[in-house]
DNA sequence: ACCTTCATTCGACAATCAACGAACATCGAA
DNA sequence: TTCGATGTTCGTTGATTGTCGAATGAAGGT
């Protein structure tokens, strides 16, 4: 378990996130997230087996959009709203809106 | 040339739009297209060879992004503004002014 | 008819991707 | 220190992707 890197705001591509978001599962994982919220890695439940789920975490940290913070053996993941936003204005906005609407990635929720 | 093929607005998914969107060539054809103008394929001026750009043309084709249309041996294609605002409130919008201020796909270019 | 122009399609290639199970590493608790 | 829980990494597999050059197909002009 390696410390997770994250890359800078100024590093955050538009390419990059929308390719990140692209995929459904990881749009589901986004819109979990859109509350702000922090959640354990613990919580999350995708139909994926759980090193599916870490890579497509790993896609979300690496294009800029979530955060992950250690603690002890746990992962905690947040979305990284304020970067998104000062980066893409509007962007989530309209992608959260139009994701809930047709409730893509609906397949992943969360527990506890 | 067959006769181009394009999705229903209804069949217009996110994801897709997203996939069609995460690259650079093809968000610079979609910045080019963004004022509403309809371009001939000989307008269009980017860093990859003509059956590439064919390619990604078909990608947003397929993605319900553009309309193709044709005249003669000549294609001419254009923004389905309308279509995608009405499936994707502000999504365009946010998008282009993001790609615009980053000057993403700012490669690809319009002759004539 | 023939040739030119224009765009798509084909075939090939290397690269990337999503997915899985298994192995590994790390930490807290017993 | 041994064990169990947790998350990452590895190796693999099948599918998709971006790219090119060459071949193909479809009009239009000569």
């Amino acid at each position: 378990m390696r410390d997770p890197q994250h890359p800078d705001p100024s590093e955050i591509t538009l390419p990059r996130v929308l390719a990140a978001l692209s995929d459904p599962i990881r749009l589901g994982l986004v819109r979990l997230l859109a509350d702000g919220q922090e959640r354990g890695w613990g919580e999350l439940r995708a139909p994926v087996a759980k090193s599916t789920l870490s890579h497509h975490l790993k896609v979300l940290r690496d294009a800029g959009v979530t955060q992950t913070r250690q603690e002890g053996t746990r992962c905690f993941v947040q979305l990284r709203r304020t970067d998104l936003d000062t980066r893409f204005p509007q962007l989530m906005a309209a992608l959260l809106s139009v994701a809930a609407a047709d409730d893509i990635g609906g397949d992943v929720t969360a527990a506890r």
